[in-house]
DNA sequence: GATAAAATTCGACCGCAGTCGACTTTTGTA
DNA sequence: TACAAAAGTCGACTGCGGTCGAATTTTATC
């Protein structure tokens, strides 16, 4: 009847999660030994084991929740209405902030997100699913708005937008990128190319006047690329 | 008076790296212990880390040698006059089998690369740089013959397209390319969708000229990637 | 050749991730 | 309530990556 062990096995799962992190935060990833996470959360080691299959799942369990939590601050922020160059950079940026709050855990978890184990791959696609969602709205916003050529497939504009993101990141993790400010410039000007490309082009006869406007304070998509299809 | 010691040390650490790749090949990386290759190598276990650092630096010694080859062969095959697009499809797709060769190789070597701990950032660098310089020669001589449009980066440029080929090759990784040609595909798609911004323009329609200029401006401004380094 | 200094080699040792099977608690059934 | 099966718990144990300091080999100096 009961559910006690559906409880309790909530808890414990909770617990060891709340330990680990607290460990992590203190001593760094890996220098937190499943053993100290275990008495932290007072269980014995073998159980963590009835819960996750290894160390990092622990890890990337806490990092689902994070992730979650901050789009769920980012949609506050956003304005459905800014141009679209601004909403990505301020979802990416969002994002790296994040994701290299602590260097380590970055590192960790764009690891196993970018090229995750055989493992963690389910984990890994459930958590960049919902990167890609957070594009993919935003793109498919900016298209009933006009702001995209009808003919891209959003799959597409979307991975290659969130590629322009992982490099940058991977450049701030190979120290071509230090400060806050160079990610945001190199994104900000990645995002610009791409959309230079995937914007819907604007003739060189001047429309609306909005619509001109528009372009200028956001990106630049302007018609250097004529009318070539492609 | 002779290197006596130069010369050992030399044979000593081919042999680590042969006896670590037959290993590897054989068994797999995490399935292959340094206890193991040190007794293939006929030395002591303690000896190795007197040549690498750390058991996955072993591995990404032989990547180095292997790229070099790798893009050996590439430039032979590679027509200089051939577009642009065929040529990074071709680059690309050779360093994808060369990397996908052996699944577990390349899902290491292209989290080292992509996202480097602080232990082999240097090695790192070095080695995306070898890619980096790939794919910037192209650009190069491309621009030469007049398939770019002028204002465009070279740095940010080769970032951007680099930038697809990673996505592409976490596509894979995660499971959502699983064919050759399904790869090949999405790349090629995923490059022209950066041409179309980065190719120059197909018909002499020019735009609003204060708004290309103010994009000539905007490039200058943020180019950064390159110059992240100080 | 003798000898001190430096470089290199080695494997016993340490700490930790993950396994295993014995043990305890909960659940379903009558 | 009785009891068997299922689920969950546990820590001793295994195997491995990496360290350390003692031992050995090479080089430099006289």
């Amino acid at each position: 009847m009961s559910g006690i062990r559906e409880i309790k096995k909530r808890e414990t799962r909770q617990a060891i999660i709340a330990a680990a992190v607290a460990l992590f935060s203190e001593k760094g990833f890996e220098k937190t030994s499943i053993e100290a996470i275990a008495i932290a959360a007072g269980i014995g080691k073998g159980t963590i084991y009835g819960y996750f299959r290894a160390k990092e799942d622990i890890f990337l369990a806490f990092c689902e929740d994070q992730i979650d939590y901050a789009f769920g601050i980012l949609a506050e922020k956003n304005d459905p209405q800014a141009p679209l160059l601004e909403q990505l950079v301020l979802l990416f940026m969002s994002q790296f902030r994040f994701v290299t709050a602590n260097r380590e855990f970055g590192r960790l978890l764009a690891r196993e997100m970018t090229f995750p184990r055989e493992a963690s791959r389910e984990k890994s696609r459930d958590l960049d699913a919902r990167y890609l969602q957070g594009v993919g709205v935003l793109l498919t916003r900016a298209s009933q708005r006009g702001e995209l050529k009808p003919e891209i497939d959003n799959m597409h504009a979307t991975g290659h937008l969130y590629a322009l993101y992982l490099l940058t990141l991977s450049a701030w993790y190979s120290g071509y990128l230090v400060e806050e400010q160079e990610v945001e410039a190199s994104l900000r000007s990645l995002l610009h190319q791409a959309l230079t490309g995937i914007g819907e082009r604007v003739t060189g006869d001047k429309g609306d006047p909005k619509v001109i406007e528009r372009i200028g304070q956001r990106i630049v998509k302007v018609d250097i690329l004529g009318s070539g299809e492609n």
